[in-house]
RNA sequence: GGAGGAGUCGCAUAGUUGGUCUAGUGCGGCCGCCUGCUAAGCGGUUACCGGGAGUAUCCCUUUCGGUCGUGGGUUCGAAUCCCACCUCCUCCGCCA
């Protein structure tokens, strides 16, 4: 969230960078609320000392002072009495209204509404035009590797399941994935809850504003994870950390889970908008000066996943409409799918700055400094699991129907060069 | 799930007949003094949030309020009493 302070002066600068998200925001019910909760706790405040400096009197008092002292305290409580509820219920309510306004663009993300393609920012090569790549599903149906219907026997819309091979490309990826930025790009692996806490989503930003897309399990005290971004952000929640350590930079796999209320369609066919899916996540803990930086940093990272693949890709310097609610500048890698014809959202690399880390209360001290400030978080997909998959199976179709494998891959599936048909399934 | 115990300003602790707690002490950290060097010693300092004021653009100075796991309650007054919840520890039960 952004410091209400700041908001309040330097409201011009919040109005303009807040219009080029558009959106309604309730920046002006927040700041008359401020305005009367400033003028409130100047009153509550004189109260409260006033009863605090004849209270510390009482102790050693006796007789009719100390009745008389009594009485001086008694009649301060009952002021305060008449405006502390008052007060209570404004600063709810201004804490309610500041989880609702979303991240301040930065300067340099382009201005445009969520329709904006943005900037396309780098293409590793055109897609080839007039493909006759059949889609994901059909391909995978063909070798027997993906099984929709007994998936929604099991879980409902959304869902699928793996078989064989399919099941153990996807452990593959998932494999070489996270050794390849632990080994070439120096990250720390860790393995995370898939429930968070209600705290650990409203610190990320995923709540309130977006308890609709999310799955809540035991009245709402627990939430189903819609990314590992939650938990990550939450790792040092309430801790100061030593800035000549960061970046810190760490490395997770783990399920997201989306409700997707709603998504149903030619879209969101096959594995392209799923309820559950699997996802390497980048998390990076770093000094404020350096977040822009490790942004570039962090999406070369993501980018150098895909290369290796071998797939066709673009990067979209995401518009300020487009924007996540907790970014002030993100980046989306998309891969070409030739069996759709369109381009896949297979990672989102974004800077947020402060605005986790104030929620969370994360925060750096830099050597030889007493005071503390806060450290800028940023999250980036490398990659999503099931697109990646889509793009893989398309791209790596033959003409005799098998799918190769990329050469990465290949170690972590037994050395096999190729997916042939599933035989003998029932 | 059941029964106990515990949560205090980085760490460790003191603090329960409610008011001299403006939360003490030790360790650690930081600054300074002393000192061939180091160690020891001596002195000082040591959290966060928020309001006001100050020739101050979120730094700083000062003052006030809040914070003793979290939230309520009792009271003129709560670290201290009561209730709920959270987390950790011990034991029992259950379980991959």
């Amino acid at each position: 969230m952004l410091p209400l302070r700041f908001i309040r002066e330097h409201e011009a600068l919040v109005r303009e960078r807040l219009s080029a998200r558009g959106g309604d925001v309730p920046l002006d019910e927040l700041l008359e609320l401020d305005n009367r909760r400033r003028q409130l706790l100047t009153r509550v405040e004189g109260l409260r000392a006033a009863r605090r400096k004849v209270s510390r009197g009482i102790g050693q008092a006796s007789g009719h002072e100390r009745e008389s002292l009594i009485a001086q305290t008694r009649e301060v409580t009952a002021q305060l009495g008449d405006c502390e509820p008052e007060l209570g219920k404004i600063q709810t309510d201004v804490e309610r209204l500041l989880l609702e306004i979303p991240m301040l663009p930065h300067e340099s993300a382009p201005v445009g509404d969520a329709d904006h393609p943005g900037q396309v920012h780098f293409c590793s090569g055109a897609p080839a035009p007039g493909s006759q790549v059949p889609p994901h599903d059909e391909i995978a149906s063909e070798l027997g590797i993906l099984d929709f219907a007994r998936a929604s026997k099991v879980a409902g819309s959304g869902f699928w399941i793996f078989r064989g091979a399919g099941a153990h490309l996807q452990r593959a990826l998932v494999q070489w994935m996270l050794d390849f930025q632990v080994q070439e790009h120096g990250y720390r692996e860790l393995y995370l809850p898939a429930l968070v806490t209600r705290t650990a989503m409203t610190n990320a930003a995923k709540l309130p504003k977006f308890a609709g897309d999310s799955y809540a399990v035991d009245n709402q005290r627990l939430w189903l994870s819609p990314t590992a971004e939650v938990a990550l952000s939450e790792y040092h929640a309430g801790e100061t950390l030593d800035a000549a350590m960061l970046p810190a930079k760490y490395v997770a796999y783990a399920a997201a889970f989306r409700r997707e209320a709603g998504a149903a369609g030619v879209e969101t066919r096959g594995l392209r908008r799923v309820r559950q899916f699997d996802k390497i996540e980048l998390f990076n803990v770093t000094t404020p000066d350096d977040s822009y930086r490790t942004l570039e940093r962090m999406r070369g990272e993501a980018e150098a996943v895909i290369k290796r693949l071998g797939l066709t890709y673009r990067v979209r310097e995401v518009p300020t409409g487009d924007l996540g609610f907790a970014a002030a500048k993100q980046y989306d890698l998309e891969v070409w799918s030739p069996g759709a014809g369109e381009w896949l959202e297979v990672s989102s690399v974004s800077n947020c700055e402060a605005f986790q880390t104030r929620r969370a209360g994360v925060r750096i001290r830099r050597p030889g400094s007493a005071r503390t400030e806060y450290a800028h978080s940023l999250n980036g997909t490398a990659l999503g699991l099931p697109r990646t998959f889509v793009a893989l199976l398309e791209n790596g179709r033959q003409a005799d129907g098998t799918v190769a494998i990329p050469d990465v891959l290949q170690p972590y599936m037994g050395h096999r060069t190729q997916i042939e048909a599933e035989a003998s399934w029932l």
